[in-house]
DNA sequence: TCAATCTGTATGTCCGGACAATCTGACTAC
DNA sequence: GTAGTCAGATTGTCCGGACATACAGATTGA
């Protein structure tokens, strides 16, 4: 049986996305099975009135996304793995959101302070400068999952204790038009204080799962810093990865 | 200043690699200043005798690793940040190896079990069929650092004690020619178990920084789970991450 | 002075074709 | 029977061109 494709060339969107959306759909619904070939290029090209390299174009992102694995005389086949999404640079907030978690932020702090020395490393400023401290306890369900420190550069956008409360840092920083580019992560795990204990209901000494990240926007600025604790017992990092070619 | 860029037509290797990896080195270097435009790609293919397909090409592979930024109408820039790494899958072995640490290994169990249903799911194998269980210490500087448990499917390839002392899994598994795809990962913390925390030379309820992996090789094969726990004292997870555009 | 418009420039998308490299499977020779 | 060889199939690389689209800065108008 024949995959059903078409294509739209009075539409905007561009047609090799067309195709991989296509594609992905179809591998997503199972109509693409695991294993199977997709058929060759030119002929696929040929049905769709495509050329060619539009068509490589749409496969070569799905190759990139982990869903296709090419091969010279044989073909491009559908991967077999159960591949969700290759690790994203995420927020908890949109995490939580996705597995229906319906998330709850109380915000602690949100001031501005004087930068630490570490802090002003982080993000590139003068020690002593000031900079936007952000305190947030993080819930699911009524119950603390995260303590989120975060530091931001002043004058980036308008932090807004309200909007804090009501979504995630990171999707504030995308609606203020910064371009998120790459982040720099830390991930381990230490004993609570006392203080940090207090604040997501464990006991003192218990295991705590950290992160710290630095965040890059697209011209290489630094637009925060995190300092995350987690619940062990509540959260962990899942994540897909992807080896590069 | 014009950079120096050539490509040798008579070499086997492809013209846009040639050029991606002359551009990464310029950048790596400090050639290609961070923020610099790399001038537009007409022009440069004109300047190289290519076309401008093929320096797309290039200078696409440096986007996806995140070296570059192209802006409709601007240009080309290189980025900022310091970009070191995009997340690999890595080897424990790998990493501390790259940090000059002289990691060491010492195989505590290298035989055939039959596998509990947690391995048959993650492996994709029958319950209680005949399944590799290998643990290992991995030491830098003669400090334990990380117990590893693995399991992997049988007939893969040969597991010897003597070769899993003196180098990864990983780098076993690549040699007998398998081609790792993807992994699923899972990173959390607990506390650790008395057992745990004698291996480890811990104390017991200390916290430990535990990851389970699931390896696929391209064809869809999982051909390795692993069950990780490290001494967050001594180490923790460091990536850098790209937002997908 | 400030805002809207225009224009140049650079990347984004798309085409059609050509040849090379590699894999699979069948055929052939020993 | 086994190993080597060959042919077909399919992706990999590369070319040259065309037009669309978006951005930045200069120009123009109110």
């Amino acid at each position: 049986m024949q995959l059903e494709l078409s294509v739209d060339r009075s539409s905007p969107v561009p047609l090799y996305f067309q195709l991989s959306q296509q594609l992905e759909a179809a591998i997503e619904h199972g109509t693409l099975t695991p294993g199977s070939l997709l058929g060759n290029e030119i002929e696929l090209a040929a049905r769709l009135g495509l050329s060619r390299p539009t068509v490589r174009q749409a496969i070569q992102s799905l190759v990139d996304k982990g869903l296709l694995v090419r091969r010279r005389g044989v073909g491009t086949q559908v991967v077999h793995s159960q591949v969700k999404r290759p690790l994203e640079l995420s927020s908890l907030y949109d995490d939580l959101e996705a597995a229906g978690q319906r998330p709850a932020t109380r915000v602690l702090v949100n001031k501005l302070v004087p930068a630490s020395a570490e802090v002003a490393a982080a993000l590139g400023v003068a020690e002593d400068s000031d900079v936007h401290r952000v305190e947030r306890l993080r819930l699911a369900h009524g119950e603390p999952m995260a303590y989120l420190c975060n530091f931001l550069p002043p004058g980036l956008f308008d932090l807004d204790t309200d909007q804090l409360e009501t979504t995630g840092l990171y999707r504030l920083m995308r609606a203020a038009g910064i371009t998120l580019h790459s982040a720099r992560q830390s991930i381990g795990a230490r004993a609570a204080t006392t203080a940090e204990a207090d604040r997501l209901a464990e006991e003192t000494g218990a295991p705590l799962l950290t992160m710290q990240r630095v965040t890059f926007d697209d011209t290489g600025r630094a637009v925060e810093y995190g300092t995350h604790t987690y619940r062990p017992t509540r959260y962990s990092f899942e994540f897909q990865l992807l080896v590069r070619p």
